[in-house]
RNA sequence: CGGGAUGUGGCUCAGCUUGGCUAGAGCGCAGCGUUCGGGACGCUGAGGCCGCGCGUUCAAAUCGCGCCAUCCCGACCA
């Protein structure tokens, strides 16, 4: 393509909205625009980058024997009905009526359509299993859109679904789709983990997240240093394997804190520390009050309790609450005669003597023995996990990184084949629950999280794989015929060659072409100009690395080709 | 939804505290000229319901109230 008639509007300054590095150089790289909160409009370049992304995916899905197929955005109201989930996905969802007031919603994922449709199919397991995708576009009325692209309301998703009919061939589609993403992001050139994580509201037996590790991502994830556990911090097992306390413990006695409400006060004004402490914090699950307990120095994972619970929906208690349940100003509630449920940590297991709130204002209460004076209907691992923790598998230590999530796999089990029936006759001819698994990418994610985790002062600096262009050739004298002609030469010998490239032919002064270039991110510079021309050569340049080379006119393809290759090289084995 | 901030030519921002002449600058854009290897320079020019509405006032970009939009921090997720 030429630079003079592509639609690539470059800016100097990036918007004053724009926060992230990914959001500022995708606007100024002229490849998206937005529309308004949460909405993009992608531009050529943009589109491209989008293109080339899904072709590496299209490609992986096709060796792991997945087949494409296209489902509509739009999806009746009745099938999130059937799932129960017209009631249980929440605001995300996007709700609204057709002129016959039939409720509809905008498709946030596919599980009910496509369920509907391979149950309307299949009959036999002779035709299973079932391994389908498609690319299209989501929506999800995110409560905050923001990051640009990282998180729109609408977005581009890749969305597998296999169906299987025994929990061998499930395991199997998993592993598959497992393997194929392992090779989609190493395609790509991302440095991704995959770890083990929650399933959240799409629900399913387990699931695995890929991370693009970012120190801008939103999410932690707990990395063994020896061994190749990882998981999301919501996930991530806080392992106890202590010996449980039976040591005597004193008569309960209640002590006066007066003002002191935070671990940090009732610690320092005991002289205490915060291991000998109990944390209690009230959540309502699913519109009940439970009580959960860790110690001083931990914090509760809420969903763990949601998972221990198997609830819906678990959120802190409001503070008038927990002033009702416990009779006292906040920060000063415990578990001794407390009328809920109460769970505690397991690590709690580890003392008897501890203090904790009296539910009493300004008051706490010392040698507290959990089991002797308080009736805890569960121990469970409810803390998260902290840096330097030990890893559940291997003992060895774990770290906290950030991380930006582009894909995600789910073992869903019979989630939506036991709500939706979807059935089939096996080789008796009894009928069997279809298992099913659901595998997402986040394709315009992926482009943020790329530039993310690639770019420098001069702007992005792309992947190749993932990169709009191979190649950008700049002409620098474009009113000088003799460069010109030569500058199309190469041109034209780079696209026989199947290179993709960008020929910045336009009318502007040399500066704005080399800022342009390394704006864009493309991997391979080429520069033209009359100074080079007179030497016989023209000038290469690495974008990553910013090194630089002269490449001969005479022999130029044979040259090109080889340069180009070490370019790609040293992607593939830089630190 | 709670907390914080911002809305002034296409972009970045000044002006607002202390109301007052024709609302400014840089970039970008159009024309002309000089330039031409890391975002050139000069001259000329186009482009503004100062987010929207109501109010206070002789007079509002500026003060007050209401609304809207956007961004950032928390709960959602690819």
């Amino acid at each position: 393509m030429r630079f003079s008639s592509c639609y690539i509007p470059t800016l100097k300054e990036s918007p004053a909205d724009a926060e992230v590095v990914s959001h500022k150089l995708l606007l100024r790289a002229g490849m998206v625009r937005r529309l308004t909160s949460g909405l993009y409009i992608y531009l050529p370049l943009g589109l491209k980058v989008i293109d080339k992304i899904a072709n590496v995916i299209r490609e992986e899905m096709a060796a792991a024997g997945f087949q494409e197929l296209l489902l509509p955005m739009v999806q009746p109201a009745d099938l999130w009905k059937e799932t129960g989930r017209w009631e249980h996905y929440g605001k995300e969802l996007l709700r609204f009526r057709d002129r016959n007031d039939r409720e509809y919603c905008l498709g946030p994922t596919h599980e009910e359509v496509i369920t509907d449709l391979v149950r309307g199919e299949v009959r036999s397991y002779r035709q299973l299993p079932v391994r389908l995708y498609q690319i299209q576009t989501k929506f999800r009325d995110e409560i905050r859109p923001r990051f640009g692209l990282m998180r729109g309301r609408e977005f581009l998703m890749k969305d597998a679904y296999s169906f299987d009919a025994d929990m061998e061939g499930a395991q199997k589609s998993y592993q598959l789709m497992y393997d194929a993403y392992v090779r989609i992001f190493t395609r790509l050139g991302l440095r991704f983990r995959a770890v083990e994580a929650d399933t959240g509201s799409i629900g399913g037996n387990f699931s695995h997240e890929f991370m693009v590790l970012a120190d801008t991502g939103e999410d932690t994830i707990a990395v063994c240093d020896s061994c190749d556990y990882a998981a999301n911090l919501e996930r991530a097992e806080a392992v106890w394997k202590g010996q449980v306390c039976t040591d005597a413990c004193p008569a309960v006695k209640p002590v006066a804190t007066p003002g002191a409400h935070t671990v940090e006060e009732v610690t320092a004004l005991l002289g205490i520390s915060p291991k000998q402490l109990v944390k209690t914090m009230l959540f309502s699950v699913d519109g009940e009050t439970v009580a959960v307990l860790v110690r001083g120095d931990r914090e509760v994972n809420p969903v763990k309790l949601k998972n221990l619970l198997k609830a819906q929906e678990v959120d802190l208690a409001t503070t008038a609450a927990v002033e009702a349940l416990t009779q006292a100003p906040l920060g000063f509630a415990g578990p001794v005669g407390l009328r809920l449920p109460i769970y505690a940590d397991l690590e709690l297991q580890g003392g008897t003597d501890y203090v904790t709130g009296a539910n009493k204002g300004d008051t706490h209460l010392q040698h507290v023995d959990l089991n002797r004076d308080a009736s805890i209907t569960a121990w469970a691992d409810l803390r998260e996990v902290i840096e330097g923790d030990a890893c559940p598998r291997c003992g060895g230590r774990l770290s906290l990184t950030r991380g930006i999530e582009v894909g995600h796999i789910f073992m869903l089990g019979l989630k939506y084949s036991s709500s939706m029936h979807a059935a089939f006759l096996d080789e008796n001819g009894k009928e069997k629950l279809m298992i099913m698994g659901c595998y997402g990418i986040g394709v315009s994610r992926v482009a943020a999280a790329a530039i993310e985790q690639n770019h420098d002062d001069g702007g992005i600096v792309f992947p190749p794989p993932v990169a709009p262009f191979d190649c950008i050739l700049l002409n620098l004298d474009p009113r000088d015929e003799k460069v010109t002609a030569e500058a199309e030469a190469l041109y034209a010998i780079l696209e026989k060659q199947g290179v993709d490239t960008l020929l910045d032919d336009r009318e502007e002064r040399p500066g704005v072409k080399f800022k342009d270039a390394d704006l864009l991110g493309i991997p391979l510079q080429l520069v033209l100009g009359g100074k080079s021309l007179a030497r016989g050569v023209v000038e290469a340049k690495d974008r990553r690395s910013g090194q630089k080379a002269e490449l001969p006119l005479n022999g130029f393809a044979e040259a090109f080709s080889a340069w180009a290759e070490t370019v790609r090289k040293a992607w593939a084995g830089r630190g």
